[in-house]
DNA sequence: ATGAAAGCGCTAACAT
DNA sequence: ATGTTAGCGCTTTCAT
């Protein structure tokens, strides 16, 4: 900067202005035009770092999912970067696997470097972290799950109403003896599914069929599948509460030779669009992802913007079926 | 850190010694003591980017890919994340969608935050723009992709061989009628698995049955999938050469009530494990994609540690099966 | 063992 | 319309 200033004889300051585009008609246009050939000749970049540190504003925010490899995180993941592009920021993107001291890591080392806001999907436990974050003066907005009892920006679906609308479907088409797969995990999403489940089976009387199934949770869990999925083949219809509780169990039963029946409905929470060929009936909830990228972005700049109240965005989700008829 | 040194009576380079913990012996541990209990008390965090302005690292490298929300990439990044939290950095990630532009904006806006490296899955026609990060003097090391005829380090899986090995089985075991469903997309990895084919059906004698289907590259792209795919149940096997071309695949077959023919193989290159209950024999080529992502930051790491010759990693795919015998 | 002072590259009052 | 100056928060050489 202080070269271009020299070249052209002109101060560094009228340099900055020109170049951050503040100069207006501060400066005349001859000397605009001259600067931006030399920086251009000189093959000038400014360095953000030294503009954040004198703003005060970093044009960086940061992303904490569980673990981006998960299709749902990483589209998630997606439009949250597509919006951020658009606004000029840049996202710093980290992952938890659901662990507490990993999120506390990453979020200190996140304000650490000055981001201008979290978008964060909280891992267990973690309330106390994002008020810590909010009371840092970092806005924060939680996607996915929603933390109970803080007043902090929130994006996710309706978890509870989606999941007792699809099971709810489910006993309206004859399918009665239900059971749940689920992975082996204490957060409000999965929870919230189970929970509606066991509410429309039991508000149909059919709570002596109430039948859940648990995925131990983490990669290298070696543990019996069969005997989780013993007696499903007689089941009605099955209702896998994530994608994951879904794939997990297509592999695994790939592996053993094991089979679907015939009849059999196949429910999921969440896209499995690319697994209705496996069989004749399977149904699955439809989260907006990109709304909800989108939006979580939305907030997160709102309240960067100096937004005073926080908001809670809820999301419908909608079911999808292959079945004929 | 001036509140920090205020309260303390001593100076701020004191205190700044102390928590950036090059302190040694120079400081009393008593001073040291106090000094962190203060910081503590204060709630104090070292702005991370006045010590990136002043020692001129600043622990941030960019990740750039096509599409963080394709499986095979969300994997790679998390692995390279993955490492580089051990190390002590910070991810950035952005997605190119493929375009050029689109990489070029994002590499400049990556070099004026002054990220330490680039890990950069090149998009069609971006030798320049890779030349260009290099000579600016920004380590950079290309993943999945090698650029032609640039000194740069590469780490990347041997498509040709892998490919060529896999359809070579395919022939081995009988099945000799085979095509190919491919993504419309002019990248490397794409062009050697088609190449692979060509060659493996060519040293059979097989150039007459050489059939090659191409899928448009892109979201919203409307196109008659039945004309693409007529004919295909008749063929002995097909070869997908990428999990989109796959997965895409199925989705419409399973929109339009399509199937696939009993004794028939699918081989894809990238791991389609979770579909292995479609059908009784699926093949697919699986890319280590652990060991590649943690080496592409491993090269990164040597060559902002100052290493001087660029490498070339390329890493072998197994082929896994479903079938029974 | 500790402090003073300069400076990283930039911006923004304020002055001219 | 342009220049001067101070300073963002930190590190680091050189003195003491």
């Amino acid at each position: 900067m202080q070269d271009i200033a020299d070249r052209l004889n002109v101060s560094r300051s009228t340099v900055s202005l020109v170049l951050s585009g503040k100069a207006g008609s501060r400066v005349s246009e001859e000397v605009k035009e001259k600067v931006y050939r030399t920086a251009r000749e000189l093959n000038y970049h400014v360095n953000e770092l030294a503009r954040s540190l004198r703003t005060g504003a970093s044009r960086l925010i940061g992303v904490i999912v569980t673990d981006i490899s998960n299709e749902f995180f990483g589209r998630l993941t997606f439009h949250i970067q597509e919006e951020a592009k658009k606004a000029g920021y840049l996202v710093l993107t980290a992952n938890t696997n659901e662990d507490l001291r990993d999120f506390e890591e990453t979020v200190r080392v996140l304000i650490g470097k000055q981001v201008d806001g979290i978008i964060a999907v909280p891992p267990p436990g973690s309330e106390e972290t994002i008020a810590y974050i909010r009371d840092m003066g970092v806005p924060v907005v939680t996607l996915d799950r929603a933390c109970e009892g803080l007043d902090v920006d929130y994006v996710g679906v309706d978890n509870y109403g989606a999941a007792r609308a699809a099971v709810e479907g489910l006993l309206d088409d004859g399918f009665r003896r239900i059971a749940v797969v689920a992975l082996d995990l204490d957060i409000p999403p999965l929870n919230e599914r189970r929970n509606a489940y066991e509410d429309a089976m039991t508000s149909r009387g059919l709570q002596a069929d109430i039948d859940i199934r648990l995925l131990p949770f983490g990669r290298e869990a070696t543990f019996d599948f069969s005997k989780i999925t013993k007696g499903l083949r007689e089941k009605d219809a099955v209702f896998f509460t994530s994608r994951r509780a879904f794939t997990y169990s297509m592999a695994n039963l790939a592996e053993r030779r094991l089979d679907i029946a015939e009849g059999q409905c196949l429910l999921c929470f969440d896209d499995v669009q690319p697994y209705m060929t496996i069989h004749s009936h399977i149904r699955y909830v439809e989260q907006p992802v990109e709304a909800m990228g989108r939006k979580s972005f939305e907030c997160l700049m709102d309240r960067i913007q100096g937004h005073p109240a926080p908001g809670r965005y809820l999301f419908t989700a909608k079911c999808v079926s292959n079945h004929k008829d």
